[in-house]
DNA sequence: AGGGCTTCCCGA
DNA sequence: CGGGAAGCCCTC
């Protein structure tokens, strides 16, 4: 028997089946979609079986697969194909797909095999009677003869609770054994606390609409802030539980809390997985293995967990659709939402995608009938819309105000006042805190890459966050010498500082990258939080999605205009977002509640739409503007990345590039550039990008497949294609 | 990807 | 002519 053989390097270059021999031993237990060891070249590896044949013929000698190395873990034939799909969509190496869906440990840099979880156990050896028999004989009351009756009544007892002399010494005697028994790392008891709460007329009508599904089909599920869809998921998905099916629910990250996480756990106890980034490797592993056992009906979890082994899927649900964290940014580039697409057509099935702020080419699709389309349009329970206020900031900025305008002190004081709660949005995108000298206007600047160096409080040093060059602050410009260095940019420290000082009473807490670091960090925060022990949140993005927080009746956005100037077309449509979520904080439990915006430019289209809470509104004028630009949902993006340490090769083959596709692609198709990328020079590399933008060309796809190959085998000049990218 | 083998360049 | 670095190519 032979094996199709898939090498684990993630490399173009070697993107291809290699044949080995199934050792007599292994036959009929080596399986297509399962891990093995295999000699390769001088080296020991992992491979990834795809097909076994009978026969083979070559003219050279093959070698032996040497072992498996998790019998358990093997992907299903529609697995296997979606890899393939997912090669043919992305230009990915084949083997980086089936990679991104089995857990991370299994990767070649992990040379352990076994990830399994064994906890010793020591249980009876003898039969209860002949053990009584001993005990009555041996009257002596001693640590052995204590150990044996607690087994006689428990039948297995933790091996690592009693000493090594005892056990050995009754192992000796033959009374009692050490077994070893696999375990779960997280292992939720059965436990059922469902809170049902009853379904609005709305939540139910979406409810029954896609209960009442029997085919592929794609909802949006656009509901406001506070209007209970997460209520609509878990009603789905018990429903489809009851059937005997599976589900897949997918939430960013940072949404990703363990106040989700354990709705889901008191609505479906141990038939949940948990699939996301903060598990250690060996987690992640038992997650998987639950779903592979099928034990678990529903999986939990990020942008990879659309790839659960499952087998009988009855829907998928995307939450929180608009989030850039479905898009993988590196090999695989993949969206979680296309790959959702195929898995529900495959198992005919509906699949959901909720979001107060949908993305343009989610709500055009459903607004032309592409996807059907549901709304939530009230809040659930007492809570209601909070009222929101434009603040000018440049009127402040004459008073001497230049992070806090006069009325959101105020009304901060006024709430706190009143013991509810305020919650503070730094809003931090596209912004970062740099160190530059007053006196000779000196920056850091990274060495490799053309971008200032941001400032890191917690460890006083600068870091580049393309390359990860770090340097120490110095107390005098390493430059002009004189101690005038000073921070750019407003952290969220600073803001605290400063927030302190004018407000001396307020109990302030901070949430960012910083104080979220350590594992279980950012739980504590939001519990401490919601117990009333603060009165002001301080924050960025990660405190605007999701929380629930019942007594927070005011809202200040510092800073909302920073993400508008960032040079990207998603620029406005990421900013209503966040804004428009942040807003959504306030007002929870039917408390009038106030949103304040703070703003260089209060004549913004973008922030007035937040302001009167017009979605519609907000989605025509940017698909005006969308149209105009030729962008997405109109055209259809693919940006190329022409990369190389060498200036006049980068340049050459970029134009290359350029005039290969001006001449082979549809009339109708746009070829922008090359020009330099955003950043020109990362890691002393030089970028040029070019932009594709068509509607319909059915031989692009077949172009970019041979300027990709072409690429492969050059080793000076690297060309990145990403299909669909989500910046430009 | 990573190791081995070939080639190419420079000093002697 | 030798050594060392750089390029090339193969891996079932």
């Amino acid at each position: 028997m032979y094996a199709e053989i898939l090498i684990e390097y993630p490399t173009k270059k070697i993107d291809k089946y290699f044949t080995y021999i199934i050792p007599s031993d292994l036959q009929g237990k080596v399986k297509k979609g399962m891990k093995v060891k295999i000699p390769f070249g001088t080296k020991i590896i992992n491979g990834f079986v795809m097909n076994v044949m009978d026969s083979y013929e070559c003219e050279y000698e093959l070698k032996e697969i040497i072992q498996i190395v998790d019998e358990e873990l093997l992907l299903n034939e529609e697995l296997m194909n979606l890899g393939m799909y997912l090669q043919e969509k992305t230009l990915c190496p084949l083997i980086s797909a089936y990679q991104t869906m089995l857990p991370s440990s299994l990767k070649i840099k992990d040379n352990d095999t076994n990830y399994k979880y064994f906890k010793s156990y020591i249980i009876l050896n003898k039969s209860k009677e002949e053990i009584n028999e001993y005990l009555n004989t041996y009257k002596k009351e001693n640590k052995q003869t204590i150990l044996l009756k607690e087994l006689l009544d428990k039948d297995k007892l933790l091996k690592k609770d009693y000493s090594d002399a005892v056990i050995n010494a009754l192992v000796k005697k033959e009374l009692i054994k050490v077994i070893k028994e696999q375990e779960y790392r997280i292992n939720k008891e059965n436990n059922y606390n469902l809170v049902k709460h009853e379904l609005n007329e709305e939540q139910n009508n979406a409810f029954n609409t896609i209960k009442n599904t029997n085919n592929f089909e794609v909802y949006l599920l656009e509901g406001i802030t506070g209007s209970g869809k997460t209520e609509v998921y878990l009603n789905l998905i018990n429903e489809v539980i009851k059937n005997g099916k599976e589900a897949i629910m997918l939430v960013p990250e940072i949404t990703l809390t363990a106040q989700i996480v354990n709705r889901f756990y008191d609505w479906f106890g141990s038939k949940v997985a948990i699939l996301h980034s903060a598990l250690s490797s060996g987690e992640k592993y038992d997650e998987y293995l639950k779903i592979i056992r099928g034990e678990v009906s529903v999986v939990v979890g990020t942008r990879s967990a659309i790839f659960a082994p499952f087998n009988n899927l009855g829907i998928v649900i995307i939450d929180e659709e608009h989030s850039d964290s479905f898009k993988q940014d590196n090999m695989p580039r993949y969206n979680a939402i296309d790959i959702a697409k195929e898995r529900c057509k495959y198992y005919n099935i509906p699949l959901v995608l909720g979001s107060a702020t949908p993305t343009l080419e989610t709500r055009a699709r459903a607004i032309k009938g592409v996807y059907k389309h549901l709304f939530l349009t009230k809040r659930v329970g007492s809570s209601n819309l909070p009222t929101v206020k434009i603040v000018d900031m440049m009127e402040e900025v004459k008073k001497g105000n230049f992070i806090f305008s006069d009325e959101l002190v105020n009304k901060m004081k006024e709430v706190i006042n009143n013991d509810e709660q305020v919650i503070l949005l730094l809003n931090r995108r596209g912004y970062s805190t740099t160190v530059n000298c007053s006196y000779c206007g000196y920056t850091y600047k990274c060495p490799n890459c053309d971008i200032t160096l941001t400032y890191h409080k917690s460890t006083d040093n600068l870091r580049c966050h393309y390359c990860g060059y770090t340097i120490k602050k110095s107390n005098t410009c390493p430059n002009c010498h004189e101690q005038s260095l000073t921070y750019l940019g407003l952290g969220t420290e600073k803001v605290e500082t400063e927030l302190q000082k004018i407000l001396p009473e307020a109990k302030i807490i901070r949430m960012d990258q910083d104080t979220t670091s350590k594992k279980g960090a950012h739980e504590k925060i939001i519990e401490s939080f919601k117990n009333k022990e603060y009165n002001i949140l301080l924050g960025t993005q990660m405190i605007s999605k999701g929380l629930d927080f019942p007594y927070v009746t005011l809202v200040g956005i510092i800073n909302a205009d920073t993400s508008l100037n960032v040079p990207d077309f998603r620029g406005n449509e990421r900013t209503f977002a966040l804004l428009y979520q942040a807003s959504g904080r306030a007002g929870r439990s039917g408390l009038k509640s106030n949103v304040l915006i703070q703003t260089y430019n209060p004549d913004n289209q973008v922030l007035n739409f937040v302001k009167d809470n017009d979605f519609n509104s907000f989605y025509k004028y940017e698909m005006d503007i969308r149209r105009m630009l030729k962008y997405p949902p109109y055209y259809y993006l693919v940006g190329l990345k022409i990369i190389s340490s060498d200036y006049n090769l980068v340049l050459e083959n970029a134009t290359k590039i350029g005039n290969y596709l001006k001449s082979e692609v549809e009339e109708e198709t746009i070829v922008l550039g090359p020009t330099t990328a955003s950043i020109f020079r990362i890691n002393n590399n030089y970028h040029f990008q070019i932009v594709i933008k068509y509607r319909f060309d059915n031989k692009l796809m077949e172009i970019l497949k041979y300027l990709d190959s072409i690429y492969i085998n050059d080793n000076k000049v690297n060309l990145e294609i990403d299909i669909d990218p989500l910046h430009i």
